[in-house]
DNA sequence: GGTGAAAGCCGAACCGTTTCGGGGTTTCAC
DNA sequence: GTGAAACCCCGAAACGGTTCGGCTTTCACC
């Protein structure tokens, strides 16, 4: 049916070899001989047997991804965005990206495992790290190369993209700080995420940086859905203690929780309470029609060329320096943020 | 690294040849070796390399789907549904589902071609029909198996399955045109999509049949969201014909926005205008914590098993009467529907 | 003019599986 | 006792690539 390297062979002349080698760019085959083969095989419309290469030479320039189970599952549209980001950034590098999702009661690790096994991947992208993560352990046992979205430690031993969630905390913090905020509360994303627990940390060390206490009635954890922003704002405006006086947003759908729950209250924003967020400037979130937010913004999207960069590195060999990105974020100032009223 | 056949043989003391044979449960291997091989394979943690059967005969046990481009695309969230189900349903028959996403300008026919030239995938399902569906075509005239989710037409020429959407759109009607409904209004899918002209068409007919006439004023195509639903439901409410005492929902989510624009109208269901619609039992769409509504029903997640029956079957042969399959729906009565006001 | 390196090419082996054709035993009817 | 039929098994050749080692030719250099 399709083209084989044997045809080519057999229209220029040469041998199975040479055409191999001239269509892998290898050094001994000359300038002139590779462009004849590249004409043939575009003549001839050939393109790789997967398969066949994958048995010859240990590489099927296939990844994928695992979808893990139901509950730790990213909201669904940006899992979308991921897999078109994804897909992109591998084909334009000559790679096949595929997505398989784990089943309902199955062991994600047992998963990689079967999709290792029969042969047909070369890495993965992993995402939403956990601390000390089973499918690293057995990747890395197996020799298999990936790439993670995210970071499970401070410093992993494997290759990551992510960005500095640590500085992202510390900033929101002293945007608030710098208005005058003592009371600055976050409403956080889920405690298991890595992230969620840098941008705590970033939001302690601003506070102690400025002799300030961080006190734990301030800070929540939660699913970033708009119901968690809401119910943890209504919980800690409703408090015994003093209330914040300004806070913080996990993300877009917590800040327009925020917002909801403050109009309910009666409080209007920045006016009787000063609003922050991380944006990750989701297509779909700005439909939200959420009132302008001040805070800092780094686009997800901006991962997808990164991470495909960092598993073909990975794959190819690079020592693990390369392969450690940090992405960088913008601040944003759009109003959100004012002083605290003189009690 | 992972036990081949090679190591089954060693183990054994059979040879490779009848080892194959025994774990593919051919004929001529006695009962007694095939246990004894199959114990082994165990003992070994065998899994065959796909890379090497697909080379060897032609099939990788391995089918994909493609994602159309952005536009095309089905809620997001339904979407992820739908990878989960269908991973879940191959799995279960020894397959292993992909899924890989089309480039934003790229041609969704390419795509499946490069699927097919790197020699990986054995068949695909294929989603959103068309009318003289251009993937059909090339994966026909290729020989390459498919299923397809829904039908570009009565009856096309391939696997599918499918529900009766005439009869779902006629069902609907009835239910209103019982209850003593003269105008009848429909706010319907996106007129690409089959679907949406099927039930359409159930709705002419049913009017038909009682006598009375199809006002295309009283039928709106468009997005299966809330935004439509409503946006519909006010023009339609609020042309200079007489208004419509019933409305048919496409989906929940045009049920959400008609019952959002009646209640700004300060028209009250059943009681001013009667509602029914037709829902695809996604998860998630109960959260939407709409009031109970009448009409058809037949949960998606029906359709994951046939699929990967139909693409199974396809991809071994079977006669194509027996791939074509058309699931149930069933009628809900939930208080959504009353007889119209006398004016 | 002999030596050696460099450039360009090729045959053959191999990856792990399936499959085709053949081959050896046993059983059983004639 | 013979032949056919069952039954179980095996070697070897494919599938379409990659890769290793070796081969020839050319050409600069001493």
């Amino acid at each position: 049916m399709s083209a084989t390297l044997k045809d080519i062979a057999a229209s220029t002349g040469l041998s199975v070899t040479q055409v191999s080698r001239a269509l892998n760019d290898h050094a001994d085959v000359s300038a002139e001989t590779k462009i004849r083969v590249r004409k043939a095989a575009k003549a001839l419309n050939y393109s790789p047997n997967l398969s066949a290469r994958k048995l010859a030479s240990g590489r099927s320039h296939i990844v994928g991804l695992v979808l893990p189970p139901l509950d730790r599952t990213p909201r669904d549209s940006l899992f979308v965005e991921m897999v078109r980001g994804l897909s992109g950034a591998f084909s334009r590098r000559g790679r096949l990206f595929v997505l398989h999702a784990a089943e309902e009661g199955e062991d994600v690790v047992a998963v990689h495992r079967r999709l290792i096994d029969g042969g047909s991947l070369d890495g993965f992208v992993l995402i939403e790290p956990e601390r000390d993560d089973r499918r690293v352990t057995y990747l890395q046992g197996r020799g298999v190369p990936l790439v993670m979205h995210g970071r499970g430690s401070d410093a992993p031993d494997y290759p990551y993209y992510d960005i500095d969630n640590l500085a992202v905390g510390r900033t929101l913090t002293e945007m608030l700080l710098r208005a005058g905020h003592r009371k600055i509360g976050f409403i956080n994303g889920l405690a298991e995420m890595c992230y969620a627990d840098h941008r705590r940390l970033g939001w302690e060390r601003a506070l102690e940086a400025a002799g300030l206490p961080a006190d734990p009635a301030l800070h929540e954890h939660g699913q970033m859905t708009e119901s968690h922003g809401a119910l943890a704002t209504l919980r800690m405006m409703s408090s015994d203690g003093p209330r914040p006086s300004a806070l913080i947003a996990g993300n877009m759908l917590i800040a327009k929780g925020i917002h909801n729950a403050l109009a309910m209250l009666g409080l209007r924003v920045p006016h009787d309470v000063s609003v922050v967020a991380h944006d990750d400037a989701l297509p779909g979130e700005d439909l939200l029609a959420l009132p302008p937010c001040s805070g800092t913004r780094s686009a997800l999207s901006l991962s997808w060329e990164p991470l495909a960069q960092g598993l073909i590195g990975a794959i190819e060999g690079q020592p693990l320096a390369d392969l450690q990105r940090l992405g960088d974020f913008e601040v944003i100032e759009a109003g959100s943020v004012s002083s605290p009223l003189v009690e």
